[in-house]
DNA sequence: CGGTATCATGGTATCGGTAACAGTGACATC
DNA sequence: GATGTCACTGTTACCGATACCATGATACCG
């Protein structure tokens, strides 16, 4: 003998069909509970391993949701990734992930080697997307998820939240206990396209409050993190003296940038307000603790979960299914 | 027309054998440049999606290279997949990750179902796992490797450092320093084997050196914290003042503790030292910056990539090869 | 001119499961 | 005894790509 055990030589070794044996592992009760379990044994007696490949290839169905994240490297979308793992991992299907690296480029490219595994479903990061990338999704005539966002003219369903709208509150916070020069720290233009719609909101929440116009600091490319942040806000030096506030894209370059005037002896919050954005662990544990916007990560995962599972089933018919999960202030130490 | 478009109506269209497109889609040179691009073009116009199932089906090939991790949401081992996702996506093969909560049950459940997926390599991070796991990947006959540990018995190749070796020039330095009475901050017996790696060889060069016995501290269930460092310090309460050093099982930990130390008006470094693992962004941007152990996470996962692509192209026939990356201390503020 | 090397292309079987359909034995019912 | 029903099990034909082998076209040789 030559290749790999397959369920030919399970059905000649239990003296049944492949058929059978097909249907024994797969627990169809239609089998004899005896014929099953004696099956089972030979299987494993044999050492036999199931071969996915040939059933995705003959039924037609990957068993495969493809995930695209903008980075792995972000306890945020690592919990949104658990929770999806949690509930498709229920419904038997299997994430296939790959990373964009915050780029809209990438995606499209990433996106066009998922699509090639033929998943039964797709969750894409973000609402803005490649001419391409729509056109590619949408002809793979599968459902869509477009998650943390809540994009205009969604793609499929949606699940998140406005990240313009979640930047409000904190804004108002900020007005009503006096700071009315505000910056906000995030990545450059056109790398974070949900950091850029939360600068969007902090900058008309600011107007609408009648404050002052908001200072953009750029702390480079996407991903940013800590010490892009710690090293934008060192950059602004003295120029510090004339912020009531600092209004960070993350928790992360937050912590960065009171770790920054912590350095520079500038005592937050009396000199300056600091907040952070995604309730990250850093921003409860931090000394101080960072005023932040909680957002439910793994949530959003779970929904998406759920709502893939109605989808399937047929319980869910509509087409543009949008739950946004909102977001709320968690106030902290820094303001 | 029914189901989707396939090689058959792309050969149609253009006039060739199924076989050509095949060829040609797959860039081989055998087909003439001019019927190539005459394909691709007819492809792309159809709207054709390559079927990788159907291919990793008939060329008994998927394409996928297993990787378990025992958490996603670790900037380490986000690192190692990073280096992983960039390398093997360079040898045209996709990575099937899975996590397995630091529990040695959950990754045998995991092996088992992704190798049904039938991986052209299997990388397990860790190298302690069941009789089962092990069975099961040995039975898999593709190559093995394990990461992030230098286990004494490998199943196949191995990348990683040593984790108890690790922690020696960091005992000495505290030792060195003037610090004496340590205790170990970490996850419960038998959550995290890496973790007890590193408490294993604190407690031994603490001895080697004289110093007096390593207190235990349990941090709670893997994966510990921010939270539950700064939880497990707390408790000590007063008990803190008995020791020199804490020395934890990791950056975040580490930070945990630091900030429990704050709240509690216990200055650091001056009334005790602490120290991490892992160098994560936490340690160098933290106030004060924290002492830790420097491993290129991504590094492993390079090094893996070039060594899988050394195994697969015949290059390396050694069965058990071992890399150690080594890592070096990290001197910081908190020490 | 036939022979042969080289290049480019096509025909056919097949990878390992499973959908769809076709039995079959045992027993009940008329 | 004929027919129907139920509970299982088996047979056949594929899913869409590609390995393998065969063959046609062209060039080039002595």
């Amino acid at each position: 003998m030559s290749g790999r055990t397959t369920m030919r030589d399970v059905a000649k070794a239990a003296g049944v069909s492949p058929m059978t044996v097909s249907r024994a592992l797969r627990g169809d009760t239609m089998v004899n509970q005896k014929t099953r379990d004696m099956v089972r044994d030979t299987a494993t007696r044999l050492g036999y391993v199931y071969d996915t490949t040939a059933q995705a290839f003959r039924s037609q169905k990957s068993g495969f949701v493809a995930v695209t994240l903008p980075s792995i490297n972000n306890a945020n979308f690592a919990d949104t990734f658990r929770g999806l793992s949690e509930t498709f991992g229920d419904l038997g299907l299997q994430l296939l992930l790959g990373s964009t690296n915050y780029g809209v480029e990438d995606e499209e490219h990433l996106v066009r080697q998922l699509l090639q595994r033929r998943p039964e479903a797709v969750i894409l990061t973000g609402g803005y997307h490649t001419e391409i990338t729509q056109q590619l999704v949408r002809a793979a005539n599968i459902p869509i998820f477009e998650i943390w966002d809540l994009p205009e003219n969604p793609l499929g369903h949606a699940v998140g939240f406005s990240n313009a709208d979640a930047m409000k509150p904190l804004v108002q916070h900020l007005s009503k206990t006096g700071r009315r020069k505000l910056a906000f720290v995030g990545a450059s233009e056109g790398t974070d396209h949900r950091g850029a719609e939360r600068r969007r909101g902090v900058v008309e929440a600011a107007q609408s409050l009648g404050l002052p116009d908001v200072k953009i600091v750029d702390a480079g490319q996407a991903p940013v993190s800590m010490t892009q942040g710690a090293d934008a806000v060192q950059k602004l030096g003295s120029s510090l003296n004339d912020l009531d506030a600092l209004v960070c894209v993350s928790d992360p370059v937050a912590y960065g940038a009171l770790s920054a005037c912590q350095r520079m002896g500038l005592r937050v919050p009396e000199g300056l307000a600091i907040t952070g954005f995604g309730a990250f662990e850093i921003a409860s544990v931090s000394v101080p603790s960072i005023t932040t916007v909680h957002v439910d990560a793994h949530a959003i995962g779970v929904q998406v979960g759920h709502l893939a599972s109605h989808v399937f089933s047929g319980q869910e018919r509509r087409v543009g299914v949008t739950q946004d999960l909102g977001s709320r202030l968690q106030l902290g130490e820094t303001s």
